[in-house]
DNA sequence: GATGAATGAGTGTTCATTCAT
DNA sequence: TATGAATGAACACTCATTCAT
């Protein structure tokens, strides 16, 4: 199941039109967005940094601006895709019995898609706070779509007796909680620690089963 | 126990030596800042706001790095202080027989102090990615001093037979990702939905709670 | 023989990669330094004077330290270039039997370089006590390159029993202050003075001579 | 007859009216003016330099300008004091029976007085070139004032028949031009070098007396 | 007399963007 | 399509100077 999981090898790849020096620029523009932030690093810097000449970034991309967005946005849909479609579907198939298995389905997954996409990830969580419109993007794909999803799915599971019976969106709160927690703690805040994957993993399985468990 | 809880009021309040025309600055440094972010914030913007002329900024801090590290760094100690001293005394004496009443307390502590000071702590997670400084900071006061007393504390209530086996650092991580987790969707990601407050905090309390409970 | 002895004109020529803007600035700058000193010149404006957009300047010249390095450095080289190169070759070749008739030579061909490049001379001469790299750069140059090169020539005069028997540099060292001392006084301190060139060139001259005449 | 030959000093001495502070002051600018330029010295840097307040400055001086022309004028004064009055007056009343003796004595005390104000010296020399007022107060009293007694002296030389018989003022710009050349080279130029200054004084002496001899 | 906070015009420099080539 | 010279507004920061204390 080899699914393409780097977002950018599968913009470059479906995008044919992309020129060898536009794939450059993009490159560049997420190296530094993600190191500097976006206002902190210069067009000019980008230029370099991908060998092209400073109009060379404006020819493809109006403004500054615009090669942000032209960034982050498929990201979004990226970000997205594999909980509306395949996973859903998945569950609702029957491949995931249980709900333990599904959630460590779902963390394998995102934590492979986590580390092929970091500094693309990095940006969407370091720019959102500063423009409106990528939080309204963020907000209409991820809250609502996915959490959506999720809902249904915790409902599901909820139904099955497996799930402690508290509001489901509770539930995906603070599914989610724990899995990006741990995400955060990994990749973002001590990513040069010593840490044992595996065992984390199944700790935060655990503590988010434990914590939902419908026997209590 | 009406604690003195906002960070900027301690500030102004603590150091008297501290000009009108400075705690504006302060002031309209911190909207802006915690606004459009440090990068994208300028001096004018800052001292327009402020109704100061834009000298005056630099004869209170030398660069415009200085000013933010003069807004964030207090922040930082006032940020641990609680946890560190009064907190774990408090358990140490007793005051806290169970960890479920520990977590409740420190909940409302801190959702308290996140109300009052939220610019100040947007700012601080904003800003820590793009400046060294102050992710060396965070990690020496937070992620090092903060953590290490709530290891402790999670290893006495472990002995106490309150909490699973499991080791202490992974304890409070979970702890820790839920508690803020919930934070962080309730006044960051989504401060405008209409949240019930108390029952999430219950519920989020009791995750934690049959999440690490030692019963199973 | 007409020898290219403008410095401006020389660069201009060699050097076809500048643009017109270019040379304005160069043109500009020169006048300002040359008339109120680099430090007391801004570049803005340099930019009004040369007529381009002060963001131009620094597209040619990282900074305005660079700017006055670009003027001045050329020159440095243009100064020394006839004394260690042709001059000493044609006195070696018996060009010029006597001391007398170096001399004369001498003084005709720097008092026509002088004339050309006077607002380069005094950028170079007024700037000289600021910037200790242009301090190294004249004595590396200047004091040591040509220096030597005279020393040389005056002991083939001393030898041949023209000049009395002193340490060489002593008569390198007066017969350029009696040189520049003319210029100086006449170019520099007082220019609007009614000078009769010809003959007080002539007066500098028998004065050397008879100073430094061995037949004392 | 050790004559006070520190202006500095003298200025402190004369006008008692003068604060500890202003006097540091002075000494401050002295120093700065001297090694950075008056341009490039700015007002807080003195201010701090002489331990004062900033205001303090402009106290006792309208501007900066006028801080600069406060220690620059007594300098003027001071400068032509001794030719006008003193040295003239000797050599009138048969002090200096020869050029040669006058040109010795004239030539060590200058030399003295130098080497006591030789920041200040500095100062006069570099910043003649950008400020009319100060090149006008130098002609009026240098170039005229001590020009003219020179040349009645030149004259008078001439008349017993020591000197040779061209224009006087030729006279004078050859003599000063030897001596100021070497002082010029000695302190400013190469002050680190390893000078033999009796040599030098006598072999400078010689050079202008063969120079200006009658005799050939 | 002395202070130092305050000023706002001015500094050198960077910026995103344009456009002729 | 790609270039890079050119722009001028904006930037962080400094300056000489003022003035209430």
């Amino acid at each position: 199941m080899p699914e393409q999981d780097s977002i950018l090898e599968g913009l470059f790849q479906e995008e044919e039109r992309l020129t060898e020096k536009q794939k450059k620029i993009i490159m560049a523009a997420i190296e530094s967005f993600s190191e500097k932030g976006y206002a902190a690093t210069s067009t000019s810097e980008i230029a370099k940094k991908a060998g092209v000449a400073e109009g060379t970034i404006f020819r493809h991309y109006k403004t500054k601006k615009d090669l942000l967005m032209g960034i982050v946005s498929p990201m979004m849909a990226k970000l997205i895709a594999p909980f509306v479609i395949k996973d859903l579907y998945k569950v609702i198939n029957h491949k995931y019995e249980h709900f333990e298995d599904f959630l460590r389905a779902m963390m394998e997954n995102r934590i492979a898609f986590l580390k092929n996409n970091m500094p693309l990830i990095r940006i969407l969580i370091q720019e959102i706070p500063f423009h409106p419109e990528l939080k309204e993007q963020f907000k209409e794909h991820i809250a609502i779509k996915v959490f959506e999803r999720f809902v249904t799915l915790a409902e599901y599971y909820q139904k099955k007796g497996q799930i402690i019976d508290i509001p489901a969106y509770s539930v995906v709160r603070m599914t989610f909680t724990s899995i990006f927690g741990f995400l955060i703690a990994r990749y973002l805040i001590l990513p040069e620690a010593d840490w044992d994957d595996k065992k984390e993993i199944e700790l935060t399985i655990q503590f988010i089963m434990h914590g939902l468990s419908a026997k209590d």
